[in-house]
DNA sequence: CCTAAATAGTTGGATATCCGACTATTGGAA
DNA sequence: TTCCAATAGTCGGATATCCAACTATTTAGG
């Protein structure tokens, strides 16, 4: 943590010290801020519930995303693509999870350039008890309730639109599978 | 980026996903997910706008709250308390920006443990170019209107309340000093 | 006064992430 | 059919971040 409760809205005073300075996009600047502050507190919640099933965010979310394909197994460039992660950061993820016994990588037998990444029955198992610990600490917003979630994803679809990421409305479900 | 443009809302389907595995708290995890991959996003557009200045988001964060400081100086403790991030990693971003000349460590003469970080006139000077850049481009957000933004971040202060973090609206301005 | 607890920074080790470069394959164009 | 561009993964290098452990000081108790 070293949230040393300082007794003030860091936020709030940086918003102060720019608006003297004279700066134009003050309120960008402090949505930008906000938002790293948001995700590091969020993200810093889970890895927490994680690290008692020595997993991280990463690694669970790229179980999850195996959990949902066909045969429980997927190409590690489309790993990339769903994750929107770099391709080495794939590679690093996988080496991971098949040190931990969590995934294995298989050939393709249509491309031999190409890798299967295949959920194990342990990756299955401990992927269903860590999902048990996030929902028990609503994923790391207890305190929030529902509608304000639902206000906040449908505010943060407005930036991930802004790089053509969402339909507009996170709250939506669209049809279009794959 | 590694935005393939899939076509679809990565976030909706995720939803749709996990609801049909009947996941409890879906709202909790899709506005997980939806702050990861807005900070993912914005910050990505702020760090390509600070390479061209030799810097990164860490490091600009970092020349800022020094020169908001009395003397354009501050301890290395107090910086990891300002910028709520561990000692190790204000070590780590203080090596860089004194390597590159922007900052310099001066001895505490009333404490002999602390080190003082001075920012240099190179420091000011880039700061200063570094933030107009970031002006221009919004902070990565130039597509949303400041309203939105407003709202935004109102709805991520009530994150950052759930840790004591904010006082309950970014865009209030509170008394409070040092 | 003197020892133990607290504080300031650093170092070493781990993960996550990106980028550039490299190998192996696949595929398309001439 | 042959050669070159595109694709799939990996490796090395860099930054950012955390934690545990260590050194040096300072401060608080007894």
């Amino acid at each position: 943590m070293s949230t040393d409760d300082l007794g003030l809205d860091l936020i709030a005073e940086t918003r102060r010290n720019w608006q003297a300075r004279g700066l134009e996009q003050v309120d960008a600047m402090v949505a930008a801020t906000s938002i790293a502050r948001a995700h590091q507190i969020v993200l810093s919640r889970i890895n927490q519930t994680l690290a008692g099933h020595d997993l991280t965010f990463s690694r669970y979310e790229a179980l999850a995303l195996l959990s949902f394909a066909r045969n429980q197994s997927m190409g590690m460039a489309r790993m990339g693509e769903r994750l929107q992660v770099h391709p080495t950061s794939v590679t690093s993820t996988i080496d991971r999870l098949e040190r931990d016994g969590l995934v294995a990588r298989k050939p393709n037998p249509d491309d031999r350039r190409a890798t299967l990444v295949e959920l194990t029955s342990d990756g299955v198992e401990l992927l269903e008890q860590a999902t048990t610990s996030l929902e028990a600490v609503r994923w790391g917003m207890e305190q929030i309730p529902n509608d304000s979630l639902e206000k906040l994803s449908t505010g943060l679809s407005e930036v991930r639109n802004s790089v053509g990421d969402a339909s507009g409305d996170a709250t939506n479900s669209r049809r279009r599978d794959a």
